[in-house]
RNA sequence: GCGCCCGUAGCUCAGUUGGAUAGAGCGUUGGCCUCCGAAGCCAAAGGUCGCAGGUUCGAAUCCUGCCGGGCGCACCA
C-alpha cells in the first residue's frame, strides 16, 4: 500500500511550492510520483524541479536542493535527496514502512469516490454456447469489478441479455423451420442429459446461416420472427424465451467455472413488456431528438441525427470531386431507432436501459430470482410482481457506470452517450464509460487444428472467430482441455495426490491460465488465440504466479512446524529485532526492494482502473512473483542461520505472499495448496 | 472516402498523465536439482522503437504528414 505514502509526498511538496517559491497550488504543476529506474537512487523519485526550471529561471538542481531543504523532515522518509540531473529523490524509512504493512497498520488511502458504479459486461446473445471472445470480455468486466470493489467502491454487476434480437430468432427458426420442433421438441431436446444444448444451438445457428444464404426471400421469415418474439403472446415467443432462458444457463455454469458472476440479469423483453422504450421513445420525440423520416431509403423509419465528430462535418471535398458527387447522407448521417415495421433496434432500448441504470427513467423493472445459487440469490429482472418472496436489493440508480463491449460497437456507444446528452443528462453521458477492447481472433495454426483448412490464402494476419458460422474455440472445450493439461502436469509432480484433489488443483491452475492470458494484452491489441500458447503454464503465465505463491507458502509451513511459527508470530519478533537485514548491504536493499515493489498493488490498482488496463495489473503480478522468485533463489529462509536477517527475510515473504495472493484474487484465481 | 485502433528484439507483447542506461515471455545457445519444490533460477546473443518533419531542457510516449495492417460507417447487435 503505497498509495498513502505518495499523497503524503504530494501534499508536502505543494505545501513547500506555496511557501517557498510562492506558487499557489492552482498554479503549480501536477507532481507526479514516480520510481527511479534503479534502488539505489532512492525509493521514490519527484521530476517536478524539470516542470519548475522554465517559470524559475533556475537550474532544476538548484531547485531540487532548495527543495530538499525546505522539504525538511516527513514522517515516514528517512531522507531526500537532489539528484545531479535535478530529480528529487527520496528514501523511505525501511523499518517502519515494512512494519505497517505487514501489520496492516498502514494508513487509509484517499477514500473512494461516492456513489455506485454499475458494470455490465458479458451481455452475449443466449442462442448458443460461449465462445472465447466472450470470455475475453468477461475477464475484463469481472476483473474491472474486482479492482473497483477493492477500491472501496459498491459496485453493481450487470448482465445484459438479448432474447428478442434477432440471434434467438434465428436459432428459433432453426427450430421450426430446419427441424420441425414444436416447444415440447426443443424442451425435450434441452431436458436430454446426452445433449449439450448450447452446443446444439451453436451447430444448428450456423446451419441457419447457410440456410438463410439458400434462398434470400428466408430473410423474410426471419424478420417474422422477430417481430412475433417482440410481440411476445405467441408459440415463436413461447419458444425463443424458453431457448434464451437455457442458454443464459448455460453460459452462468461456463462463467461460474471461471468464478465470473453478477449481481442482476438484464432481460430486453422486460423493457419492451414494461415499455421503457415507450417512455424514452415519447421523450426524445418531445426533445426532436428522434424524428419520422419521410422521404429516402428510411422513409417511414424513426430515426436520430448522428453527430459527425468536429471538423468532419464541414470537410471539403477530395480534390476531382465536387460536392455534388458526394453523397447527401455523407454529410447528415441518420440512424435508424424504429424501424419501419415498427420494431425498435437495439439502439432505442439501450437507450431506454441506461436511463434505467443511471435512475433516470422514472420507472422500474419488476424482479425474481433467477438462481438460487447455494443461497446466493442471483437476481433478474421480470415484467410482473412477483407474488411474494424476499424483496430484492435496490437495483439501478448508479452515479457511475461502465459498459464493457468490444471497440467494433463503438459507433453505437457514442450514440448512447449522445443521447444521454442531448436528453439533458450531460453529466450521466460523462460518466458512462465504454469499456472497449478489440477482438478475440484465431491464429492460423489454431483454426487449422479447429478443422477449417486454408485460412491463409485470406492473407489475413489472422482469423475472425464468426458465431454465424460456428467458426471459434467453445469456453468449455477450451477449460476442459486446459484442465486435461493442468492434470496431467499435477499427476506427474505430485504423484501420491489423491485424483480428486489433483482435478481440484488443475481447476485452479487452468481458470488461472486462461483469465490471465485473456487480460495481460492491453486492450487496444487484438488477440490471434492460439490453442498451444494458452496451454502454457510457464513463463508469463498465471500459474507462474500461482506457483510463487505455492513456494511462499510451503515456507511458512515449514516455518511452523519447525519453529512453530507462523505470519503473526514472524511480525511480532520483527518489532524487537535490530533492522540491520532490511538496512544494510546488497542483500538488506534486494530484501526491501521486494517489500517496495510488493507494497505498489494499490498504485497499480488506481492506475489500472484510470487508463482502463487491465493488463497492468496482470504485469504487476507477473513481475513480483518474478522478484520473488530470484528472491528465494537467493535468500534462503529455512537454512538461514542468522535469526535477524531469516526473520526479516521471513516477513518480506510474507508480505510478498499476501499480496500476490490478493492479486490473483483481483484476477478472479486462487492459489492452490500444492501444485 | 470518413472515423477509431495497431505498428517496439526472430515470434508474442510491456513500457506507469513526456523523464535517468528501451524491458519481459517464447524461441535459440550455455550453465544450475545430496541445498525452503526445476511450472523455477543464472548467463549469452538479439532493437534504425514503421518512415519523415515538428514541439520540448528531454520524445517509443505529444503534434502534423506519409507507409503498412485491423475494425467500423445496416431497417444485425
Amino acid at each position: 500500500m503505497i498509495l498513502p505514502v505518495h499523497a503524503l509526498v504530494r501534499r508536502r511538496l505543494q505545501q513547500t511550492l506555496a511557501e517557498t517559491f510562492g506558487l499557489q497550488e492552482a498554479d503549480q504543476p501536477a507532481i507526479a510520483i514516480e520510481m527511479p529506474p534503479r534502488r539505489a537512487l532512492g525509493d521514490l523519485a519527484v521530476p517536478v524541479a524539470f516542470e519548475l526550471a522554465r517559470r524559475l529561471r533556475k537550474a532544476p538542481r538548484a531547485i531540487a536542493q532548495e527543495l530538499t531543504t525546505a522539504l525538511g523532515t516527513i514522517p515516514g522518509v528517512a531522507r531526500i535527496e537532489a539528484a545531479p540531473n535535478g530529480y528529487l529523490n527520496f528514501f523511505l524509512d525501511r523499518r517502519s514502512f515494512m512494519l505497517d504493512r505487514l501489520r496492516g497498520a498502514a494508513p487509509a488511502a484517499a477514500p473512494p469516490l461516492a456513489g455506485k458504479v454499475i458494470v455490465e459486461h458479458t451481455a452475449i446473445n443466449p442462442n448458443k454456447a460461449a465462445h472465447i471472445g466472450h470470455l475475453r470480455n468477461s475477464a475484463l468486466g469481472d476483473t474491472l469489478v474486482r479492482l473497483l470493489r477493492y477500491q472501496g467502491r459498491p459496485v453493481e454487476v450487470q448482465n445484459y441479455i438479448d432474447d428478442t434480437g434477432v440471434q434467438v430468432a434465428d436459432v428459433v427458426l432453426g427450430f421450426t423451420q430446419l427441424e420441425g420442433r414444436d416447444l415440447a421438441g426443443v424442451q425435450a431436446l434441452a431436458n436430454d442429459p446426452a445433449v449439450r444444448f448450447d452446443y446444439y444451438c451453436w451447430d444448428l445457428y450456423a446451419k441457419v446461416t447457410e440456410w438463410y444464404e439458400g434462398d434470400a426471400t428466408r430473410l423474410q421469415a426471419r424478420a417474422h420472427a422477430m417481430h412475433a418474439i417482440e410481440e411476445g403472446g405467441n408459440a415463436l415467443a413461447g419458444m425463443g424465451a424458453f431457448v434464451a432462458d437455457r442458454i443464459v444457463r448455460c453460459h452462468l455454469r461456463t462463467m461460474a467455472r471461471l468464478n465470473v458472476d453478477y449481481d442482476l440479469l438484464t432481460w430486453e423483453g422486460d423493457i419492451l413488456r414494461l415499455r421503457f422504450w415507450a417512455k424514452a421513445f415519447e421523450e426524445l420525440k418531445a426533445l426532436g431528438a428522434v424524428f419520422l423520416q419521410t422521404e429516402g431509403k428510411l422513409a417511414g423509419c424513426w430515426v436520430m441525427k448522428i453527430e459527425e465528430p468536429a471538423g468532419a462535418a464541414d470537410a471539403v471535398p477530395a480534390e476531382g470531386e465536387t460536392a455534388r458527387d458526394a453523397e447527401p447522407a455523407e454529410a447528415e448521417r441518420e440512424k435508424v431507432i424504429v424501424r419501419s415495421n415498427g420494431t425498435v433496434t437495439y439502439v432505442g432500448k439501450d437507450i431506454a436501459n441506461q436511463l434505467w441504470k443511471f435512475g433516470l427513467l422514472g420507472r422500474d423493472f419488476f424482479y425474481r430470482v433467477f438462481d438460487d445459487r447455494g443461497g446466493r440469490p442471483l437476481w433478474a429482472t421480470t415484467s410482473t410482481p412477483p407474488a411474494g418472496g424476499a424483496a430484492p436489493p435496490p437495483f439501478g440508480k448508479a452515479a457511475a457506470v461502465y459498459n464493457v463491449i468490444d471497440s467494433r460497437q463503438a459507433y453505437l456507444q457514442q450514440l448512447l452517450k449522445q443521447s444521454l446528452g442531448t436528453m439533458g443528462f450531460p453529466g450521466q453521458a460523462e460518466r458512462s464509460t465504454h469499456f472497449a477492447y478489440e477482438m478475440v481472433a484465431l491464429s492460423h495454426a489454431t483454426a487449422r487444428e479447429l478443422g477449417y483448412a486454408d485460412t491463409e490464402s485470406s492473407g489475413k494476419p489472422f482469423v475472425e472467430v464468426s458465431g454465424r458460422k460456428g467458426l471459434g474455440v467453445k469456453a468449455d472445450d477450451l477449460l476442459d482441455r486446459l484442465i486435461a493439461t493442468a492434470t496431467a502436469e499435477v499427476m506427474q509432480r505430485q504423484p501420491e495426490l489423491p485424483a480428486a484433489d489433483a482435478r481440484v488443483t488443475a481447476e485452479a491452475i487452468a481458470v488461472a491460465a486462461v483469465r490471465y492470458f485473456l487480460v495481460k494484452f492491453s486492450r487496444g491489441k487484438v488477440i490471434a488465440f492460439d490453442i498451444q500458447e494458452a496451454l502454457s503454464f510457464e513463463g508469463e503465465t498465471g500459474p507462474y504466479v500461482q506457483y510463487a505463491v505455492v513456494r511462499a507458502n510451503n515456507i511458512f509451513g515449514k516455518l511452523r512446524e519447525r519453529d512453530g511459527l507462523d505470519g503473526t508470530g514472524v511480525i511480532a519478533a520483527l518489532a524487537s529485532l535490530p533492522p540491520t537485514a532490511l538496512t544494510e548491504g546488497d542483500e538488506a536493499d534486494e530484501l526491501w526492494g521486494l517489500v517496495l515493489e510488493a507494497s505498489r498493488l494499490d498504485e497499480l490498482a488506481d492506475s489500472a482502473i484510470r487508463a482502463l488496463e487491465i493488463s497492468q495489473l496482470a504485469k504487476f503480478a507477473f513481475t513480483l512473483a518474478q522478484a520473488f522468485n530470484t528472491f528465494y533463489h537467493r535468500q534462503p529462509i529455512m537454512r538461514e542461520e542468522r535469526a535477524d536477517v531469516r526473520l526479516w527475510r521471513a516477513g518480506a515473504v510474507e508480505y510478498c505472499r499476501q499480496q500476490l495472493t490478493t492479486a490473483l484474487g483481483l484476477m478472479g484465481c486462487s492459489v492452490p495448496t500444492r501444485m
